[in-house]
DNA sequence: GCAACTGTGACGTAGCGTAAGTGTGT
DNA sequence: TACACACTTACGCTACGTCACAGTTG
């Protein structure tokens, strides 16, 4: 019988790590002295631990690896708990190596260096939008969002205000359409195209409400989106906040159970 | 001036986080009511709060995303903390990829759905250890260990004692060195060999002391070095333990360095 | 007055590390 | 007696989530 030091030295781990693991139920120690309350590990715990530590290497928590190490346990659940393991590892790896093309993204281009201009990721709800139904060119944009000002009361309004872009310069005369949203249970002018803006996920950037800062965030986000090969999911989106622009380009995003 | 709810809601986080990050100092809000302690956020601070998500998810801890965000850091510093992360990210990388390539072996020959034999790597310290200084076949094995502890005294043995194998039964004639470990300052017997066993990094498993047990030990070694292209460092080592046998193969390790 | 919001604690997570203070073995 | 070893208790770490209870806003 070793008492504690020993194992843990033989073993290759601490003793607070084999104390955590009696106390947790995980490995109890083959004897206790009642009275002075040493532990004494057999050498057949050896192997038992060395079960723990392969099994921990391999991904799992601890808890996971309590359930997977019961003799109740059948060979078809140990067979389901490694292909979770597996998923989890499949995802974490996926994840690693996103943020590697990443920093190396930036390191390349030393961007970072300088926090310029991060872009995020957010998941946006529906929401209920008026405007006027139509598409206008960027040099009519501001007109058409006075129009449309004009003809939803300010009690009606949500606080979402912007354009969408329904096509941008790059391809062409930009095409524009102002919209505000509208507070729930309100109606708005006949006239008015009602339509609900769908729940988008979206790569988003801040400037502020002048052309050249607009100009160097929809670079960023483009940038962004070719980093990670990310697709184009509807028309962009630019949002007015009290003077600042929030821009957002819907993207393809995975539904995360593949 | 958003409410904590809203700019949560806005900027697509929690208002925990929020708060969060109020109390550790990473993001102010623009004002605090002295007298409710409400908080009051900026939308400027929409994209101060882009900044610090778009550097967590390079993988940055906040006290890093903390210093880098810092008007004081300059640009060789953030530069260095992106390639401190990289470095992190790649550790990390190389880590989850090697458990996935171990599941999957593990899956594929449908191993540890029955959690046997684990192999367990472990950093073993240089020990001083006597021996006959002879390699044996592994006949003589047996014999050649009798004589050696009749001729090492009971007080000066430490607790270790097995075999060195030069050579396996793989690759010919199995040769074999029995040893023992002295107790520190002991001398033993001049015609004996007194050398030190070097530290090593190993590969290591259990079995139970006999000769079937131990040829599966030796094979799931094997099996685990095989899966992790992983080269032998020396002679294997076989100790004995109260009737338990462990196995250990000494492998080529990197510094950590790289 | 009521619902929806906000505030501050306090406790939980995983897997131990690191003391502090006290008893045990040789 | 000295010294290594063992014990328990408690707090620390990351980045928040989740109550519980009380005050604020519209």
């Amino acid at each position: 019988m070793y008492r504690i030091g020993q194992f843990a030295r033989v073993a290759g781990v601490s003793r607070k790590t084999l104390r955590f693991y009696d106390e947790i139920g995980l490995l109890r120690p083959a004897a206790t002295d009642t009275h002075t309350r040493y532990r004494y590990y057999a050498p057949a715990q050896l192997s038992e631990l060395a079960t723990i530590t392969a099994l921990k290497e391999l991904g799992m928590s601890l808890d996971e690896v309590k359930a997977i190490a019961r003799r109740t346990s059948s060979r078809s659940n140990r067979r389901a708990m490694l292909g979770t393991v597996r998923a989890r590892l499949e995802r974490s790896l996926a994840q690693t190596s996103a943020s590697l093309a990443a920093i190396d993204a930036a390191i390349a281009r030393a961007e970072v260096a300088d926090v310029a201009l991060p872009v995020v990721v957010k998941r946006r709800p529906s929401v209920l939008v008026a405007s006027l139904g139509e598409h206008v060119t960027g040099y009519d944009v501001m007109s058409a969002e006075r129009e449309l000002l004009g003809r939803v009361p300010v009690v009606s309004r949500g606080d979402l205000r912007g354009v969408l872009w329904h096509r941008c310069a790059d391809e062409g005369t930009p095409l524009g359409e102002p919209f505000v949203e509208l507070r729930s249970g309100r109606r708005a002018d006949s006239k008015l195209d009602v339509t609900e803006l769908p729940a988008v996920t979206a790569a988003c950037a801040y400037s502020t409400d002048d052309y050249d800062a607009a100009e160097q965030a929809y670079v960023a986000i483009r940038t962004w989106m070719r980093d990670r090969r990310c697709a184009l999911a509807g028309p962009k989106r630019e949002l007015y906040r009290d003077g600042m622009l929030e821009i957002q380009f819907p993207i393809v995003v995975g539904d995360g159970n593949s």
